[in-house]
DNA sequence: CAAGACTCCTGACGGC
DNA sequence: TGCCGTCAGGAGTCTT
């Protein structure tokens, strides 16, 4: 069976990007509720009223939340402050700005005073969005940004040894580093030469700065190239699949192989996710003795 | 603190 | 051909 490919931080910002300029400036008309679980607050009673004649300032993503700011409208009395509309794409999200205000899926759709609509389709049904003041209301706490200027080789190995867990699981944590799924953190790991199941603890300090290194370099790689496309899942606003895909070095090739060393890549399960790994490329880690 | 189990959902796929 | 069971997967929640 094919691997199933989620949204993750290459493909949030590809779609943040693509929408930016279609919905900045226009002001929001209408909203319909068509699948309730996907609203997480307000109340779906409540939605159409808070958001209607707001305009959009602002597109923007953390981790793997997109965010669209809303001013304070143009209600009696001057408005009020402004909202955040945040969302989560899970596993087959996704975000369409387009004439069509109910394409198949759709879970929720916004009117804009250009008379197209801003759509949130998910086949799935695990995505959510939320219209807020405060970005916490929802918002788990996140860990650093892998892109941002937090995120560095000695930042990382300070957090790496603060820690006892392995690293697949680890970097999945988004309360850890934000943003990372399990795609990129395969293609990270191997990049890198470590194995998912190292403990962060027992990670060679210098080790640290090579595999921040591998982590930005793989996420502007995807962004470079609008993510990544296995299945019918992700695609662009526009429609189009990423192409990532052609560039994976393990995920979703098990038994082909590895294109550094040559020696098929293994699939194995930790934390309940499929993972890939060479184990030339990533010497697993030694075994704990077993006491004699 | 770490890790496993369970949940939400659906389409794809394997087996017969 | 078609029915049906199984599975994957992000993240929250609960248990070990």
């Amino acid at each position: 069976m094919l691997p199933r490919v989620m949204p993750e931080l290459p493909e949030v910002e590809t779609i943040v990007r693509q929408i930016r300029p279609q919905l900045v400036g226009r002001r929001i008309t209408g909203a319909r509720l068509h699948w309730a679980r996907t609203l997480q607050r307000p109340t779906p009673r409540a939605l159409p009223a808070l958001v209607t004649g707001r305009t959009i300032t602002r597109a923007w993503r953390r981790g793997k939340y997109f965010v669209l700011d809303l001013d304070g409208g143009d209600r009696e009395g001057g408005g009020d402050a402004g909202l955040h509309l945040v969302g989560h794409l899970r596993m087959s999200g996704r975000l369409l700005v387009q004439q069509d205000a109910a394409p198949e899926h759709v879970r929720a759709s916004f009117g804009l005073d250009d008379g197209r609509h801003l759509v949130f389709t998910d086949v799935r049904k695990f995505g959510r969005i939320a219209v807020v003041r405060a970005l916490d209301e929802v918002l788990p706490a996140l860990g650093p940004e892998p892109l941002g200027e937090t995120f560095d080789g000695p930042w990382l190995r300070v957090a790496l040894a603060a820690r006892r867990r392995r690293l697949k699981p680890l970097l999945l944590d988004q309360s850890f580093v934000a943003g990372l799924g399990n795609i990129y953190v395969d293609e990270a790991l191997h990049a890198a030469g470590l194995h998912p199941l190292c403990l962060s603890d027992r990670v060679a300090r210098h080790a640290a700065e090579p595999l921040a290194a591998a982590i930005r370099a793989v996420l502007l790689a995807a962004i470079a190239v609008e993510g990544s496309s296995f299945d019918t899942f992700y695609r662009t606003p526009a429609g189009q699949p990423g192409r990532y895909q052609d560039d994976f070095r393990v995920y979703g090739r098990d038994g082909l192989p590895c294109r550094t060393c040559g020696r098929p890549i293994r699939k194995l399960v930790v934390a309940q996710r499929g993972t890939h790994v060479c184990t030339r490329c990533q010497p697993a880690p030694r075994a704990r003795r077993a006491k004699a």
